[in-house]
Order: C-alpha cells, then structure tokens, then sequence
DNA sequence: CAGAATCCAAGGTGATACTG
DNA sequence: CAGTATCACCTTGGATTCTG
C-alpha cells in the first residue's frame, strides 16, 4: 500500500456516504430482494417517512440503487441495489464480522474505563 | 450467515464508534508509530484541539488505542495504537479498497444524476 | 401509496481564551 | 505541552401536516 493518508481519505469518503444512522440499514434490507417504499418502511425499524426519502434519494444519486416507478393509481415505487451496491454491502461484511468478533471486548474495556473514572 | 439484520446492527456499532468525522483519520497516523498530542494534530489536517481531544478519549474508552502520560515538565503525552486497535485497522483495508476501486464511478454517476435534475 | 414541506430540538463541530 | 471551558453555529434527525 502506497499511501496510508490516502487510504484513510477513501475510507473517510465512503464513511460520508454510509456513515449516517439509517444509509447501512436500508442497504441491508435490499440485500436479496426489491422493495417498495412502504416495506422499507416497515422493514426498517424506526425510520421516519423523511430520513428514509433521503436516504433512499442519496443512495440513488451515488449509483448504489434504483429507484423504479410505476405509473399506477395508487402509485408503485420499488428500490432495487446495483451491482455497485451489493459490492459495497460485500466489504461490509468484512466490518460486520470485526464487530461480532470484538463486540464483547469493547463493551468490557468501556464498563472498565467508566468504572475507573470514579475511583 | 445467518441473520442479515444482525450483521447489520453490527456495522451500525462500528459506524457508531468511527463513523464520525475524525475517528478514522486519527487512528490511521497511529498505524505504524505511537506519536504524542502535539504531533498528531499536526498531522491529523485541520482538526481542532478540541475534537483531537474528544477523539483520542472515546478512542481510548473504547480500548482502540491506549494513553500514557509521562509525569515531566512539560507534559509528554503518547497515543498508541493497541491490537484491537490495529485489527479494526486492518478491517478497514477492504473498505479503503472498495472505495479507490469505485470512486470514480460514484462521483461519475452523481454527475449524472444532478445534470438530470436540471432538464 | 409515496412522497414534499415545514417546524423544531439536540447534538456535533469550530473558534477562542484560559490553565497546570 | 496538553489539555479544559465557554460560546455560537450548523447539520442531523424527528414530528407533523399536506398532496397527486
């Protein structure tokens, strides 16, 4: 690896593209399937109508998913990931086992650290 | 694997912990060398004084990196990178990976998509 | 159904000044 | 040198209401 500044740059950009509270979540729900807007709803826990718009709009505006409508009454819209966007939840896994190895071992280290503080 | 909604909350509670805007950037200076306060806010770009602080805490807190103070005149004060730390590190390769392999493609397709908004 | 628009609270962030 | 304290801003996100 050549240039570890530039690295931490890239992943800096991608953490400004995932890094907010819901954009991972709906990644993940449409990992094996389409979806419409009202089951993205429902499938994501506790998103409101808002952030779910522009989280679906921004994912749509960076290439990692589609956004298709149906001119029906009432209307259809279905969400689909790109191949770029699977690609991207494929490192992802890469995170996602790091946390489920580590998980208990940082929560220990911070009950320990905040134990500390009030010695 | 077996539960997607899990391994996504998992990738939730890293986000939560270097999804911010300096966390990555500090831990990426602390790869290959310990270095001291002074030195990493000079070489983390632009971060101020009081977010270097707040970083390296709950850095600390979390057990990535370890603190020690050097009881001298003036304070010396050393940041290293522990184990836990520097696996997180190496996790974060494939992400960095991704985005240097798409970046292009991204910033490409957000061209588009704006230039369509304005038809 | 799938949103757009508006209002508002809360937290993250930066600039500055001060301290052991 | 390595912080802490204070203030002020700005973005993020939630609740609510309205529409084609």
């Amino acid at each position: 690896m050549p240039d570890d500044e530039e690295a931490c740059r890239e992943v800096r950009q991608i953490l400004g593209l995932i890094g907010d509270k819901w954009t991972v979540l709906v990644i993940g729900c449409l990992r094996d399937r389409t979806l419409r807007f009202g089951e993205l709803h429902r499938a994501v826990d506790g998103i409101s109508q808002r952030m779910l718009t522009r989280t679906l709009r921004q994912l749509e505006r960076d290439g990692l998913l589609t956004r298709t409508v149906h001119p029906s009454v009432p209307p259809r819209v279905e969400y689909t990931l790109t191949e770029l966007g699977a690609t991207l939840l494929d490192s992802l896994t890469y995170l996602a086992d790091w946390a489920a190895t580590h998980r208990r071992q940082i929560a220990a280290h911070r009950r320990h650290y905040d134990a500390s503080l009030l010695e």
